[in-house]
DNA sequence: TTTTTGCCGACTGTAGACAATCTGCCCAAA
DNA sequence: TTTGGGCAGATTGTCTACAGTCGGCAAAAA
């Protein structure tokens, strides 16, 4: 308890960072914590795309007001996870096809990036650390575990953008990844092509560690790349199985989303 | 305040939607108003990176309550253009160097896509739009005109990046412009190296209508990689003249902002 | 003189209330 | 039977009020 000991000046340095709680107090308003919950319902499907979110009974849900509740809404909105239409309503965005594929273009690009990076700089430790991530999706794929492999996916792609060392890269990277877990049940991507995926990681991770760096953003934009044509393909392979029939995910929403549908079907068809 | 109540009274005989008020009516709230003109106020310099933006004074001055301006706080947060700190305030932002080195990086990669694209894809007639851009930018040089040869070269890319047929590429090219443009007085890039820029862009145009995307794609990523560095050593070169003095662009603050400085020193220190 | 402690003003965080707008339903008229 | 108008309920847009927190200043103690 001796605080007096270091108290030779009070600088800004994080002085409250011994204790964790305080520190949340002191970074984490009720908006930040709502803005995070929602986030993470809409990310797992709890909120499905096009689903509204009303204001007054999400706010009575939460216990809080409408106020923090509609500027976490508005930050939702500038991160491309929900809709806000004036007088209208906010809803769970629903990314059309064409807009996927945008963004799997993007993505591809900045993988290359990626790739060539890490191949320049990547450490011997690091390089342990994502082989034992491979190894692991491809006990994932022997089990036939596609949850766990769509998981473990998710991180390898994050560490490798982490590792790159471009903090903005990494932050815009997550921003995408984050708006196309929006499209229609990319998250159940099914096992059918799992070992080729899985084969393609453990050719990335070659790539890189031969410390070529055009071999290695190759490796990395043409994995992008066909992952977005097994997706796309994926995609219009159940929707036109599922022509006429609600979509599980909409079928999954609760029972107070009576106007959604019309509003998520009118929206998709513009954009 | 019943300002906005005297507002509904627009004469609303022809309600035909190709009225351009009605439109606006019905897609901007004050929230949208709000955030579109605290945008230009910070883009345009008029509201200085690292200022404090006090909720209750500047609402008095917009003449509107504190929600909507809290709203708009939010969105401008996640776009990268304003900091807020809890229970202390909101803050322009402050680029530190390493952010721009970043998003000069990153624009590189994304803009040797759009150099790919539009060797692959650009019509006649987009190619005569664009040569025209670069005749009016050789026309600021020669005239000396700094200023308009900025804006010049802000629309030249924005629309190059436009036409490469990728929306979602645009949107994050255009929210990294944006941020790009609080990095310290980069609006006022001086004239000391125009004239290589401007022959850069002739490259550019000239590898694009030559339909072949390596060569584009290389004459773009290579443009703003020279572009990168011709700002940080321009940056760096200007803060080291102007060592101990206070920046310009915090002078211009006005005199509200008396607890901005340190905020945004400790800031950029962590960051 | 230097450090500490308590108080005060200013500002932000949150909640609740009122006004404006939209959507759906009902009913009347053709 | 269909179409148009208007009423009612619900929901969003905005504002005001109150509570909590922070930073600075001054007085007191070392």
């Amino acid at each position: 308890m001796n605080a007096h000991a270091a108290r030779g000046a009070i600088t800004e340095s994080e002085t409250s960072s011994a204790h964790p709680t305080i520190a949340l107090l002191q970074t984490s308003s009720l908006v930040n914590v709502v803005h995070a919950e929602l986030e993470r319902m809409i990310l797992s499907g709890r909120l499905a795309p096009g689903e509204k979110l009303t204001e007054f009974t999400l706010a009575a849900k939460l216990g809080i007001s409408r106020g923090p509740l509609r500027e976490a809404f508005r930050m939702l909105e500038e991160a491309g996870l929900v809709r806000i239409t004036k007088n209208r309503g906010v809803f769970v965005r629903d990314i059309p096809v064409e807009e996927a594929v945008e963004i799997f273009d993007l993505r591809a690009t900045m993988d290359e990036l990626v790739g060539r990076k890490l191949a320049e700089n990547i450490t011997s430790a690091q390089l342990k650390e994502i082989r034992g991530m491979v190894d692991a999706m491809e006990k994932a794929v022997k089990d036939k575990d596609a949850y766990h492999y769509h998981l473990l996916n998710l991180k390898f792609h994050d560490r490798l953008v982490e590792l790159a060392g471009n903090s903005k890269l990494a932050e815009i990277y997550r921003k995408l990844i984050k708006e196309l877990s929006l499209f229609r049940r990319l998250n159940l991507e099914d096992g059918w092509l799992m070992p080729i995926s899985a084969s393609e990681h453990r050719l990335i991770v070659k790539a890189i560690a031969s410390g070529n760096p055009d071999a290695a953003g190759k490796a990395m934009f043409e994995h992008v790349m066909d992952s977005k044509t097994r997706t796309i393909e994926h995609n219009l392979r159940r929707q036109a199985a599922t022509h006429a029939t609600p979509t599980p995910a909409t079928a999954k929403a609760t029972a107070r989303d009576k106007s959604a549908p019309k509003t998520a079907r009118s929206r998709s068809a513009q954009g």
